[in-house]
RNA sequence: GGGCCUAUAGCUCAGUUGGUUAGAGCGCACCCCUGAUAAGGGUGAGGUCACUAGUUCGAAUCUAGUUAGGCCCA
């Protein structure tokens, strides 16, 4: 006799299928979303609850996603969703980040592999349509991913409206006072005349002067040791002795120790680990240590400069080795990175008496007129005749040449833009901000954006690049001197508004300035343009301003500062520093309220993605592969604070945990079809305990997506439906689900309790798994949002310590406990299956009542044909039960008995007699 | 070389202020079910908490150092 057309079986097509099939539903539930303008519905039906700000960080437009990028966007959309779970209003505006050398770069190579040499204006138009191909993939890659935001309209620093904006951040921060003039040493080409980029230098070996010069002690200060000595030297070593004219100081380390060596009459410093070695250089027959001194000593240390009569002093740095040279380093602040930045911390000026084409200025004295590499000869040659030379030796080393003409390059100080760190104590606000507003997770990410605030230096932001927006300035045409005032920048912001900031390339001065516009220090009328471009971090730097602001896109508009900012740990330094500096000094406010940082994405072994060892993940062919979801899930597992595993291997476990979830709401659902929420049902028993327990469970994951842990959100969801759903509340209710009358209150408790666990877990899993939560969603019974993400979960009050809930827990202690006995017992016994077998069960006296509570459900509960409870201590033994089984139900029990059933003799139990209406 | 971070079961992760036998899920082994079935249930094995030294009655946890890896800088 088959009963299973009498029973309440789950229906398989009413409930979502086994199968997840992402890579081909997901497309389908997106286009759905995109009907119904999803992004849009969700604003405009959260238009009076509070907003919820994450500003996007722009990614950088020269290549399709990859994983790390689509990582840190399904981070942003956990955020997001898990918001709009809350019930805020939460709007995002993805951005791109447009300008900037590897775009330029990428698109010179087009232009050379065709031989053609582009003016600026058609480089920066080609330059436009190259990062435009990326906006536009890029968009629809991670709206493959199930990124929500406004898409139709990302904001891109290239876009016109945003580089005026650009622009007027620039005019505020003049007007405030920030922008400076100054020198800085970049790495400059004399044939080509011209700043190259770091990446534009290949280093090649050449054989260059290598000479040893000493120089004279002028002012020992404190250092009795010196003073006490006659003739004493310093000794330094240097490879580019045309910088010897630019010498300002000498620099040591404050840790190292410094021998004085005396040589015949004269006494020479250097550190004391390269005595020997310099010693056997310079051919010192005789040399004897006469003393020593900690580096530090030599700061303030006044020394003559080997030819000019002027000072060279004692300066302190770390960067000082005890590899080579001397421990002693000829330090020329135009020359060279480090140099300037110690004569910046010591307040040397920025000498660089060496012009475009690589001749030696005026500022270098009897030097004037010499091409730079001349003076291997010429200031090798008079150090020599002054007596200073101590060794010349030609050095074979590496040097770095400008890739274009493979001509040696040289640092050599140039007239840059900056931004004063310490106006108006900015430097000091933003520490402020840091320690006393900013939230940052993890909480170890404060201290390093810390230590980089407060030892940044003035930020350069003009760069001798065509592609980026050009720095608004004019100059005047005879003086050159600049021209800083807001109106002619408002007249440059006004033309790039409408024309883009190609028109600073293409138009003249007078098209620009209003008619009869003077310079308003030196009255002049003609000009000349700025031809520098802003470093692209004073873009990005800008964008919360330019975005939030609302003044380039008034859909845009949300309140400023934003609540959070959520980008890989590498932007300490990079997008969280540059938005601080523009944020507080424009509005005198941290323009985030949060930090989140994550690390990066490598490989299953810990190791880098790279082509070479073929171990790259692309996140696109993911989802065609196992989906976005599982991708998501994925990004949802893993430690986000800490670099991140990623390879295929994962993404199967990735895979396997979320089919765990994915069949426990498919079995929840698939006993709803006939199930109308809005029928008043009492809920019971454990029907009652498990809904509470979901409703604890949401109250653990909402305040888990508050503190962006959505690892740990994941884990207690996924825990839920393996231990508390599946293991025991859906194989407890099985029973009565299926074979109570359809209508019976006992099944329709149940059935309440089912729809109410499956809500909560939607719900719950919505910021990660959004296309699985909309596809359970959308065929769960009763009247619904036209979306999953309409709906939110509000606070949650969870009572853990009821009455009902300590009967539970003690009832399933107990059922662990006896299920690992009958392990034991059926090891050597006939009888395998706990529902042929009856267990006699003892239990303390305080045990007891919570057991009984659950009269003859306990057999049900514990999947036995009975369980009898005496009191005492605790024990139990198992027998085969004798009673027959019922064919209906398949339950071994008391009271079954033969019935005549459609013609038939059948063993049924009362209930199911019941159920058949017998 | 400097700043910051990380190291716990085969895998992904928990381990609160130092305190019983270091937990979860996955995977694995064995068993059960066959009315969640390319599902479901039960039981179990599995860890020198990177290494070394120290503080302590007691250390995965605190301190110092070492090793390996990461980000940023030099």
């Amino acid at each position: 006799m088959d009963f299973k057309p009498t029973l309440n079986l789950p229906d398989p097509d009413f409930t979502i299928p086994m199968k997840a099939d992402l890579s081909q539903r997901e497309p389908g539930i997106q286009t759905r979303w995109d009907e119904i303008g999803i992004y849009g519905l969700l604003l405009e039906r959260r238009k009076d609850a509070s907003s919820f700000v994450l500003h996007d960080g722009p990614p950088y437009t020269n290549g399709p996603i990859h994983m790390g990028t689509g990582f840190n966007k399904i981070l942003k959309d956990f955020v997001l969703k898990s918001r709009l779970l809350m019930g805020h209003r939460v709007p995002y505006v993805p951005g791109y980040d447009n300008h900037g050398l590897p775009i330029e770069q990428a698109v010179m190579k087009k232009f050379s592999d065709q031989k053609i040499t582009p003016t600026t204006v058609q480089l920066r138009k080609a330059c436009r349509e190259h990062a435009k191909v990326y906006v536009d993939l890029q968009t629809e890659q991670f709206r493959r991913l199930g990124i929500f935001g406004l898409w139709d309209k990302p904001y891109t620093t290239m876009d016109f409206r945003f580089e005026a904006e650009i622009i007027r951040v620039f005019k505020r921060l003049v007007e405030l006072g920030y922008v400076y003039r100054g020198l800085r040493p970049t790495l400059w080409s004399p044939t080509a005349q011209t700043a190259l980029a770091d990446t534009e230098i290949v280093y090649q070996d050449v054989t260059s002067k290598a000479i040893t010069v000493r120089f004279a002690l002028r002012d020992a200060k404190g250092v009795p040791l010196l003073s006490r000595l006659q003739n004493v030297y310093a000794l330094i070593w240097t490879t580019t002795p045309w910088t010897i004219p630019a010498n300002l100081a000498l620099a040591f380390h404050p840790d190292n120790d410094y021998d004085v060596v005396k040589v015949g009459d004269d006494h020479y410093i250097l550190v004391h680990q390269l005595v020997d070695s310099v010693a056997q250089r310079v051919g010192w027959s005789h040399y004897e240590t006469v003393g020593s001194f900690k580096g530090v000593e030599a700061e303030g240390l006044t020394f003559r400069h080997p030819i000019f009569d002027r000072d060279s002093v004692g300066v302190l740095a770390d960067y000082v080795t005890t590899e080579d040279g001397t421990g002693v380093v000829h330090t020329a602040p135009g020359h060279g990175r480090d140099d300037f930045y110690t004569g910046l911390k010591y307040g040397l000026p920025v000498l660089c008496p060496v012009d475009e084409r690589g001749y030696l200025t005026a500022e270098a004295g009897e030097f004037v007129g010499v091409y730079y590499k001349k003076c291997d000869s010429i200031v090798v040659d008079r150090l020599a005749e002054l007596g200073h030379l101590v060794f010349s030796e030609d050095y074979p080393h590496s040097y770095p040449h400008a890739e274009r003409d493979n001509q040696p390059v040289i640092f050599r100080a140039t007239e840059q833009w900056f931004i004063h760190i310490d106006h108006n104590n900015l430097r000091e606000r933003m520490l402020e901000m840091i320690d006393q507003k900013v939230q940052w997770h993890p909480k170890s990410a404060e201290g390093r954006f810390r230590s980089m605030i407060s030892g940044r230096p003035d930020w350069c932001i003009s760069r001798q690049r065509p592609w980026g927006v050009g720095i608004p300035v004019f100059y005047g045409a005879d003086s050159r001197v600049p021209n800083l005032d807001p109106v002619a920048i408002e007249a440059v912001a006004r033309l790039v508004e409408q024309e883009g900031s190609d028109a600073w390339y293409e138009r003249e001065p007078g098209d620009i300035l209003p008619k009869g516009y003077a310079h308003p220090q030196t009255g002049e009328t003609s000009f000349v343009k700025e031809t520098d471009v802003f470093d692209v971090w004073f873009d990005s730097g800008s964008t919360s301003l330019c975005v939030l602001e609302g003044n380039v896109e008034p859909e845009w508009k949300e309140h400023w500062p934003a609540d959070t900012y959520l980008e890989g740990s590498d932007q300490h330094r990079g997008w969280f520093n540059v938005s601080m500096i523009l944020g507080m000094a424009i509005h005198g406010d941290a323009p985030y309220g949060a930090v989140v940082t994550h690390g990066f994405v490598n490989d299953e072994k810990g190791q880098k993605m790279s082509k070479r060892l073929g171990n790259v993940v692309d996140p696109v062919e993911v989802c065609s592969k196992y989906g976005a979801d599982i991708l998501r899930y994925w990004a949802a597992s893993v430690d986000y604070e800490d670099d991140v595993p990623c390879g295929d291997h994962l993404l199967q476990v990735a895979g396997e945990g979320y089919r765990r979830i994915r069949n426990s709401l498919r079995f929840l659902l698939g006993n709803l079809y006939d199930f109308d929420p809005n029928d008043k049902v009492e809920v019971a028993g454990i029907d009652q305990w498990i809904v509470e327990k979901a409703d604890c469970l949401a109250e653990v994951c909402l305040e888990h997506y508050r503190d962006y842990r959505f690892k740990e959100a994941l884990t207690a969801v996924h825990n839920f439906c393996v231990n508390e759903v599946s293991a025991f509340y859906l194989d407890a209710i099985k029973d009565r689900m299926y074979c109570d009358g359809a209508d019976w209150p006992s099944r329709r408790s149940a059935q309440r309790a089912c729809w109410s666990v499956l809500r909560t877990l939607t719900l719950l899993i919505c910021p990660i798994l959004p296309h699985t939560a909309e596809e359970v969603y959308s065929r769960m019974p009763g009247t619904k949002e036209a979306t999953v993400l309409l709906e939110s979960l509000g606070p949650v009050e969870c009572v853990m310590d009821s009455h009902l809930h300590r009967q539970v827990e003690k009832m399933l202690e107990v059922r662990s406990w006896v299920f690992s006995e009958f392990e034991t017992w059926k090891s050597s016994s006939q009888v395998r299956d706990s529902q042929d077998v009856v267990c006699q069960l003892a239990v303390s006296q305080d045990e007891a009542p919570a057991l009984l509570s659950f009269g003859g459900d306990l057999a049900l509960l514990f999947k036995m044909a009975g369980v009898e409870v005496t009191v005492g201590s605790r024990s139990v033994e198992f027998r085969a039960a004798t009673w027959d089984k019922c064919e209906r139900s398949r339950l071994r029990r008391p009271d079954v008995a033969k019935t005549r059933f459609s013609g038939e003799e059948v063993f049924l139990t009362d209930r199911d007699r019941r159920a058949l209406s017998l």
